[in-house]
DNA sequence: TTGTTTGTTCACAAAAAAAAGAACCAGCTT
DNA sequence: AAGCTGGTTCTTTTTTTTGTGAACAAACAA
């Protein structure tokens, strides 16, 4: 069913849908979406901009637009803008525009999605940098404990090397 | 200095400081137990258990007890108690205590700095999952987006089994 | 010009999270 | 037995976060 289609209306959902909407959820897709947003949230992410990641990655078009959001998640639009911007302030979404229309389609930025990955792994090197300071600006009463920590930031900073070799050789190894 | 050592008494803390407490922490150590506190925030975690963590790491005993955190982080005895349970059943800290003494000394589980590593990267394993989940339920409309989606999980794979050879790749090169 | 679509902004409300405080308790001391 | 020490538990308060709704606005349409 693409956005041409008029969706098939669901009595049991109280939202009215217009054809200009995006596709009606199943039980499935409202679950996931949901679960989504909560190890969204548990990564620090608002509640309401984890769940607009989950509709645009469950929903067949893979974009939505201002309204889909506020339909589809049941909110205002004062929070979708909100979120929104905020979401693209983090490059987590663009949009695109389609000719004769003025509404925006957002979609994940996955086309480059060794992005998605470094932004992740970039907690790591986060940590590192705190545990650099932690190193710098502690006594010597635990020389055991220091030099676990510098063990662990030695790993760390291996592993910073290591990890764009390995999405090399991943390449490498797919075509 | 130590804990045996009375520290000198700072009159603008308005705490008041026995002999039994560890070291007073200056400016720069607290700075740094603020900013290590922002990031387990940023990272889902409760802000006082992000500060105790960064508490143990800073000082220079490398350990506290209930009440060094009471004192240094200024805060009520009940939430020192909640952060402190929660601490130990993720596995964060672990305590032990002195002959003669009733009181715990927390401590981070550094020991096996591995397992932080672990449980860190497994947020990478956690976020496969969901897109695995997402791939089977996806509709077919977007093939181009659903092979970004398979890529991208192929590569999260291929990092997990990656990952535990690094430790020992590395692990041999120190030794 | 008036209305419609597609949003944004801001003051406020609701809800959830975090912390406080008081009461309690077990084990040890005196 | 009465008082400390080293906490725990429960209820309440405070603070922060999240979301709402009304008003506004730009761009286009009738």
């Amino acid at each position: 069913m693409n956005k041409q289609n008029l969706p098939t209306f669901d009595p049991l959902n109280p939202l009215i849908f217009t054809e200009r909407m995006a596709q009606i959820l199943n039980e499935k897709q409202k679950e996931l979406i949901e679960k989504i947003g909560v190890i969204h949230e548990q990564h620090g992410m608002q509640p309401l901009m984890g769940r607009i990641l989950g509709l645009i990655l469950v929903i067949e078009e893979a974009e939505v637009t201002f309204d889909d959001i506020v339909a589809h998640l049941n909110v205002s639009k004062s929070a979708v803008s909100y979120a929104l911007n905020f979401l693209q302030l983090q490059r987590f979404v663009i949009y695109r525009t389609k000719p004769g229309e003025r509404k925006r389609y957002f979609y994940l930025d996955i086309e480059d999605w060794d992005q998605i990955l470094k932004k992740e792994l970039c907690n790591v090197a986060d940590i590192n940098s705190f545990f650099k300071e932690v190193i710098e600006l502690r006594g010597n009463a635990k020389p055991e404990f220091n030099n676990k920590l510098k063990d662990l930031c030695e790993f760390l900073e291996y592993l910073k090397e290591e990890i764009p070799l390995m999405f090399e050789r991943f390449k490498k190894n797919k075509s």
